[in-house]
DNA sequence: AATGAATGAGAATTCATTCAT
DNA sequence: AATGAATGAATTCTCATTCAT
């Protein structure tokens, strides 16, 4: 029995999936085990401790984001509403049907002050997030106003979200982002006009 | 060695505060007691178990902002506007200087798979706050309308105290307010000319 | 079940007792709680932790040393031989009978370079021990001359425990400590001749 | 993937060097690993057990102490004075300069009720020793002198060994050497008078 | 041989809860 | 009621050992 019995990708994303469900606290070292078919001694090949594989999957969901979705804000072969447009479908994808929940708010939520050294990566991906959408904003207003408005429609999203996954229902969510597109396409308009 | 330590409604403060800042699970019966100037086994003279605090926490705690917040919205000597602005002011107040981040939202989104039983009174809390401030808002626009705003508003208000948590800085909630306001005033405004 | 299965002292004298056969590391929880009819985790009512119960364990060993084996050397009814005498009774109980091995060297021994934080009592109990018979040889030679004297008695007597343990032969530490007396005697005569 | 990384000897003396920090129970198998540049697994290309390995440490410590220090006692181009001489120097720097404690004694009280079966070496190393410093006693007690004199100085030594370490303190191991070269040069003065 | 992984027992410790005083 | 202890399951993590590649 020496074969791996898991890539450590596959780890990672099995990991993922039981931290969303449970969130960090009430997961514990035999259920991230027996997600990925191993005995709960064996995790320990492939991580350091439960704290730092939480970091890794943190991590890693991060750079999926930078290098999967937000990505999308930078093609300059794409106007600049058809890559919001892009951006609110990936959106929509992830917390509609992935449950991706979000997982950042809600780790960040739950261990805010339990001191496990996850800050730091939560606040960076909400600040590559929100720089992501103020790029997209910068062709229609200022510098300045980019940056507000992309912390408001940030902002926005995330608390769709959460109210998304309290009450059961999708609908405010996906008013939201029909919203955000709407009202750019507006700002297009009067930014064009002048 | 007959008489009350602690008086119900403290314990429940108390116990609030520990769940605010350390969340469900990695909340520990010593934690509340140690809270409360209690031995852990002294707990089960006033509660049944953690679960059962949890909800009478959540449950009081919904009763005052029924009670003391979302009322505002119904007093009818006020003008809307007004009713509006008191509501904000209550909110700075709650999300900034009680650090209550979302105490339901929290909970809710920690423990919405571990089945404890708190779903029910989360979503009766946020149905209750969205009614409340749709109810307002019924003022400046019609039935339909006035519910999609107020998730909105919720919404914002949510996304923003998120924000605010996860990234350390109040200004955004502050300015989510603010133009929560703003806006009102202007719908104030259309409605009238009509 | 709420009154104590143990007062601290049995359970003090019971891990003693443990600790004396496996040493530190080799003792597990389990152990401990065994010797003392309790659970494992029942263990923790009464101590934080495994190095610590084996603090206290050293602490209060310790104390019985001093108070009522060292405390001898002082009793200025009895001549200073007599003393000697009885110090080298109890020396022969202890290490015989009681199989106290040395705990504090054995200790000392394995736990020197872990890291435990155990140096400091062992150290101590060993100044002890050497200012005590320091003492009794100030009645027969110079001071300096008597702190000399000590270690070598103390090392002589540490030896031959070590030998008897790891030889299964009690004989040459009778032969030590005998020796001892006798030498005191020798340096008693030379003393008054002076 | 066939050349050995490491030869028998070195191997033994990597372990050793870490046994003799940590003693048996508190070594881990990866740290003896470790300590030859390989992981866990491999160790068991040369080893059977953790317990065989020490016991192979232990047997080849012994034949070092035979052949490279004991032997000495039995060098008939030297005077006995001499040998003890080289003997003491030898311990010398054994136990000062090499740290060695005493690897025999340490191990021993470690593991006696552990039922590792190092017993038998440990106490076959204290006769091998013992032999030898009475072999050169004979020279100038008799037969039966020179044994209890023999465990007398080896006690003296090892009691010596456990102060210094205990202590921190090589001061008092120095003078028993000394003291032991001193008393035999009087023995031999009086054993040539007569 | 060396490796990297798996194994399963066992380590120390914490937990929610129960209960006699 | 309050306490202090007991309980036993569960927690994170480590260990010696085995084994397929």
């Amino acid at each position: 029995m020496a074969k791996p019995k898991i890539d450590r990708r596959t780890l990672l994303k099995n990991s993922l999936s039981v931290f969303k469900s449970k969130g960090y606290t009430a997961t514990s070292m035999s259920d991230l085990a027996n997600a990925s078919g191993l005995l709960k001694g064996s995790m320990y090949h492939y991580i350091d401790s439960k704290e730092q594989l939480m970091l890794e999957v943190l991590n890693s969901l991060m750079d999926h984001y930078i290098n999967k979705v937000f990505i999308t804000a930078y093609d300059e072969e794409l106007s600049p509403y058809d890559r919001l447009f892009l951006l609110s479908k990936k959106a929509e994808e992830i917390y509609i049907y992935e449950d991706a929940g979000n997982f950042f708010a809600n780790i960040g939520l739950e261990t805010k002050n339990l001191n496990l050294g996850f800050e730091k990566v939560i606040q960076e991906f909400f600040e590559k997030w929100i720089a992501t959408v103020e790029y997209i904003y910068t062709y229609v207003v200022s510098e300045e106003d980019a940056h507000v408005k992309a912390e408001s429609v940030v902002a926005q999203i995330e608390g769709a979200v959460l109210l998304m996954k309290v009450m059961d229902d999708a609908g405010h969510l996906r008013r939201v982002l029909a919203g955000i597109l709407v009202e750019y396409k507006e700002l297009e308009k009067e930014n064009s006009v002048k």
